[in-house]
DNA sequence: GTGGTCTAGACCACT
DNA sequence: GTGGTCTAGACCACT
C-alpha cells in the first residue's frame, strides 16, 4: 500500500509518483490493470485530489499510466520499461555527486561500499518475493 | 570565478554557497583570508545583496566563513575541514539513489563504473596541481 | 499568545523564534499540531512575512518545526527535545558569566540566590499546571 | 596585554572594553594611572583608531577611565568599584537564563554545579596572584 | 566601508 | 491558501 508521509521533504506528488512506479515495478500493479481513481486515492490517503492530480499527469507524460477521461487510469504498456530507462538516467546523480565527493578528497571506498550495501540488501529482499 | 545561472532551477543562494565551498576548496580562497564584501559580489555577480547576505549566512552556519559586522567576511580556521565533513554525508544520498536502482534492477556495474569515472577525472585533475 | 517588541534590541525574528519555543514548551502547541500560517502571523502580528519566514527557517533548521511548501507548518516530532537540548547548551553561558562575576570578587551566594529564586518561581507555576 | 580576536564574534570595541575593565581589576593599572594612547593602542593592535575611540568612549561613560583632550587617558578615582557594581547586574543576566532552563525542565544542580566550577577555577588563579 | 535587520512587494512551487 | 526565493531599498551597528 502506498504510503505517504505528510511531514517529509519531499513534496507529497513527487511521493506519489514514485510509490506508484515502485508499486509496478513490485508487480502490486501489472501492465494494463486499472489503478484506484483520484477520488479513491484521496480518500484512502487523506490528500487533496488536485494533488493526485498533478502526480498522475506527470505519471501519464513519463510513460506511466495511461489516463483516459471517465475511464479510470492504467499502467501503461511498457510500463516498467520507462521507469527503467528513467532511473538509469540517475546514475549521472550518482556520478555529479561522486565527482564532488573525489574533489573533497572523500575516499572512493567509502562510497563503493555504501554501493555494496545497497545492493546486499535489496538483493535479499529479492529473493524473498 | 564564481558563476551563477539564474535560469537554473537550484536556487541562487544555493549556487552562492556551493560555489565559494568550492573555491575554498580548490584553494583560491586560504582558511582567514577575506572574501570580497556582500556588496562588491552583488556588483560582480548581479544579484540582489539579500541574496547574497542569505547564502553567507548558511556559509556561516556551516562553519565555512566568518562574518562580522563592519569587518567583513574571512574563511573560516577549519573550513576544510567542515566542508568535507559536510559532503561525507552525502555518501547516504548515493545509497539511496543506489537503492533506488538495485530495486529497478539496473546493473550494480554500471554505477560502479560511473564512480570511476568521477574518480579518475579528478585524479587527474590533482596530478596536474 | 505571542508578543512582539518593536523596540526591544532584540531582532524581532529572535522574538519570535524565542517566542514559539516558548509556547511549544508550554504545551500551547503539541508536537505535530500546525501552527499558524506565516501569512496569518504576519498579519496579526503586524510584522513582514519575510521576517517571520526568516524565523521559522531557524526553528526548522534547529529541529522546531518542520514547514513544507503548501502544506503548512507543523511542530516537530522530538521538537520538545531538541529546544531542552538548546537550552543546556546555555549553561556555558551562566558559567562565563559567572567566572566574570567571579573574577571581579563578587560573592558566589548572590549568584545561588538568584538561581535558588529563578527556580522557585518556576517550580510554583509548574504546580499550578 | 590586551588581545584581540579579530575572529570573535563579540565586536572589536567590546572586546576593548571587556579586556581594560579586566586589566583594571587585575590591578595592571592602577586607578589614576596613565593608559596608552588610542594611536598607541590602534598600532600594538592593529585595530582602527575609531573603534579604540568608541571603547574609550563608554569606559568613560562608564567612570572607568577619565579622558581629557589631549591629556591623555587616566584610569578613574573608583574605577574598581564602577565596574564591580556593573558586573553585580549581570546576576539578572543570569537568572533570566536559569529561569529559561527553569522552565524547560532542566535540572537545577546542573546549573550549580557550572557555578561551582568557576568559582573554583577562579579562587585557585586567585591564590596564585 | 562592512555586515545585519526589516519592509514591501513580486512571482513561483506545492496543496 | 501555504511556504520559498528574489529584488529593491531603507536604516542601523560596527570598523
Amino acid at each position: 500500500m502506498l504510503v505517504i508521509d505528510k511531514f517529509s521533504r519531499k513534496p507529497i506528488y513527487e511521493q506519489i509518483i514514485d510509490g506508484i512506479e515502485r508499486e509496478v515495478m513490485a508487480g502490486i500493479y501489472s501492465e494494463k490493470e486499472q489503478l484506484p481513481s483520484i477520488r479513491e486515492l484521496s480518500v484512502t490517503l487523506g490528500i487533496n485530489p488536485n494533488t493526485i492530480q498533478k502526480a498522475f499527469l506527470e505519471l501519464d507524460r513519463r510513460g506511466v499510466i495511461i489516463t483516459g477521461q471517465g475511464r479510470g487510469c492504467f499502467v501503461a504498456q511498457g510500463a516498467l520499461e520507462s521507469i527503467r530507462e528513467r532511473l538509469a538516467g540517475k546514475i549521472h546523480e550518482i556520478r555529479a555527486l561522486a565527482e564532488e565527493l573525489s574533489l573533497a578528497g572523500i575516499e572512493k571506498d567509502l562510497i563503493l561500499e555504501a554501493i555494496e550495501k545497497a545492493y546486499e540488501n535489496h538483493q535479499r529482499k529479492g529473493e524473498n518475493v
